[in-house]
RNA sequence: GCACCCGUAGCUCAGCUGGAUAGAGCGCUGCCCUCCGAAGGCAGAGGUCGCGCGUUCGAAUCGCGCCGGGUGCACCA
């Protein structure tokens, strides 16, 4: 890499090390980290309190044969020591203005593609065909799409795919249930076994109410679950009539997902399902027990998992149940077979809930043991359950869930509110005033999701989704908003960019507030953790507004070429905030 | 019962491969639009980092034990 394109951090951090070594101190201890005190300075090396053991003297003198080593470097305009030990570093105001346009002449502003590309299968875990999309399915949905936007920004060969379930017993149910309402049905008649319909007898309201109608009383019923379970395995053996119907589901399921995934922004590559991979099924099926994998026990085919080490024994996985049926362990694994053998990926992703921790355990297991797929590149990136502000999880049978599509509406519709209040759009026609109201809310919610930690619970909380101060997506469009204003303006006023030079303290946090993006998008994608670039695109806009309060871009008495440098600092930083916010599948209006 | 995750300001949350006076946002108090968009900026109040013990020069961060909450634990997905 040339140091052209190298980050102020890691220049400085070659500069230190350079000193540890030439102390014969281990190069490890010459780590510069961005300070917690940035008052003080914006670098900092905490490496001497550590050496100090090993080189078995006092911090504040390796702190100062440190500084005395850094004395005479350009890049470097201040080091001094702090505390205990403590080396604060200052970057030579030529480093910052030279890594700003830097910055400014980079496509990406700084970001690169990660050392080693990989290709990556992102699995969404997808909606159930027989369910709605409601608030549960918001976090796989944007935290999936945000991975895969990050991957690919990263530079690694992305293919999602949406993972439908559409094969278990859900489809027993529905089958049963439609059945019950509607027994004339051609579909029905097991001697007929070809010249079904072409259009479905039901749709995507159908199958929202025979679903939970079937669940509830195969629960209450134990025939009416016998009921569910045989249809559910003679789908699968093949009945034609069940097959036509599957179709049917499948297709009228798809047409509505592809309407709200298209509401949220979020794409697929792949719309495969479960049932995709029926016919892999029993050929996987009999290599596992040919191989000596899998063993019967309670009349059901199964594969142990166990390992020594655990410290709770992981049930054993079931391959067949004792009904003859294939489960959701089963076609995850003749997924990831298919998956191998088509795609050839170097890892695939499970963007699902943390509920299903032990599920994907015993699943990466068998793969592994089987040798159908190396245990190391699956990865389940869980995510916190959706609860209410009562603490408690959002679950389906507590009756009054929130479709997606309401949700989505109540927040265009707030939005619309704050437009109002603001004074915002003022000008505007109505369809393009209902456009912006659709990308604030989106824009609003996607963001409150996403800034969470991933691995927490998730509070959810219409109040906070469409609240539009402080720290959240409104916040960040807004700033977007101002910028391109800006542009707009000075464009008319015949302000061009120049060089970048950054003077004021404002301006110099603001460079390396930007010069951080790299980092942020290296350290999300290792950590597969989308609210580390939220952090940083809220800190960019964060530096940007007080850079806006406290330079002046285009007033009068703005010197021309301070303009242009505040407008060419200006005009990055709304690059990268746009990328930044296009990684989390956000989108900014040109004016709002 | 066992396993995993979580417990940080009134509220919602960052920080957790140990490092200085623990940070944001909301809410609260007070300032800043004759100045490029105030959904903004500035300042302030607010914290035994669940509790205890231990490791360490140094612990919100690591270890152990408790307490409190969530999730899961063989034929649903």
């Amino acid at each position: 890499m040339s140091k052209h394109s190298q980050s102020v951090l890691q220049i400085l951090n070659t500069h230190v090390e350079a000193a540890f070594s030439a102390l014969d101190l281990p190069v490890e201890y010459g780590r510069v980290v961005v300070a917690g005190k940035p008052d003080i300075a914006p670098f900092q090396c905490n490496g001497a309190l550590a050496a100090a053991k090993f080189a078995k003297k006092s911090p504040r003198d390796i702190a100062q044969a440190v500084v005395e080593k850094l004395e005479n470097i350009a890049d470097i305009a201040k080091a001094d020591i702090g505390g205990p030990g403590f080396i604060n570093l200052t970057p030579a105001q030529s480093l910052v203005h030279t890594r700003a346009n830097g910055l400014a002449a980079s496509e990406t502003t700084g970001a690169r593609h990660a050392e080693v590309t990989k290709k990556i299968i992102v699995d969404f875990g997808g909606p159930n065909v027989a369910k709605p999309m409601h608030v549960g399915h918001l976090r796989s949905s944007v935290i999936g799409d945000c991975l895969q936007r990050l991957l690919r920004f990263r530079g690694h060969d992305v293919v999602s795919d949406i993972h439908l379930g559409d094969w278990g017993l859900q489809m027993g149910h529905l089958i049963t249930e439609l059945k019950y309402e509607q027994p004339d049905l051609i579909y029905f008649n097991a001697d007929i076994t070809e010249g079904y319909p072409t259009t479905s007898p039901v749709d995507i309201d159908d199958l929202a109410r025979l679903y939970p109608q079937a669940s509830i009383k195969a629960k209450e019923d134990a025939d009416r679950m016998v009921l569910s379970r045989t249809a559910t395995s003679e789908l699968q053996a093949g009945r034609a009539g069940y097959r036509a119907l599957l179709n049917h589901f499948i297709e009228v399921s798809i047409i509505a997902l592809k309407k709200d995934f298209g509401a949220l922004g979020v794409n697929f590559d792949l719309w495969k399902g479960e049932a995709a991979v029926d016919p892999l099924i029993a050929p996987m099926v009999a290599k596992f027990k040919a191989d000596g994998f899998a063993e019967e026990s309670e009349g059901a085919l199964i594969i142990r998992v166990a390992e020594d080490s655990d410290k709770k024994e992981l049930p054993p996985l079931i391959l067949i149940s004792s009904a003859g049926a294939a489960l959701y362990a089963t076609t995850d694994l003749a997924t990831i077979q298919d998956r191998r053998d088509t795609l050839n990926p170097d890892t695939i992703l499970y963007v699902v809930d943390f509920g299903q921790s032990s599920h994907f355990e015993q699943v990466y297991r068998a793969a592994g043991k089987t040798g159908l797929f190396p245990k190391k590149d699956l990865e389940h990136i869980k995510f916190g359950t959706v609860n209410g502000t009562d603490g408690k999880r959002f679950r389906t049978r507590a009756g009054g869930v929130m479709r997606l599509s309401d949700l989505l509406s109540q927040a265009k519709d707030a939005a619309t509110k704050r437009l109002d209040e603001a004074g915002l759009a003022a000008d505007m026609d109505a369809t393009e005033r209902a456009e912006i109201a659709r990308m604030v809310g989106l824009a609003a919610i996607k963001f409150s999701d996403l800034q969470n930690v991933r691995t927490t619970n998730y509070i959810f909380d219409l109040e906070r989704f469409t609240s539009f101060e402080g720290k959240t997506g409104p916040y960040l469009l807004y700033a977007a908003v101002r910028i391109k204003s800006l542009l707009r303006k000075a464009e008319k006023m015949g302000v061009v960019v120049g060089e970048i030079t950054p003077e004021a303290d404002a301006e110099k946090k603001l460079v390396l507030t930007l010069d951080s993006f790299n980092r942020a998008l290296a350290n999300a994608e290792e950590k597969r953790m989308p609210h580390i670039l939220c952090d940083h695109v809220y800190s960019l806009a964060q530096a940007f507004s007080k850079f806006y309060a406290d330079c002046h871009i285009l007033a009068p008495e703005t010197p021309d070429t301070v303009k242009s440098s505040r407008l060419a600092l200006a005009a990055l930083t709304l690059r990268q905030l746009e990328l930044g916010l296009d990684i989390l599948g956000i989108e900014a209006p040109e004016r709002m």
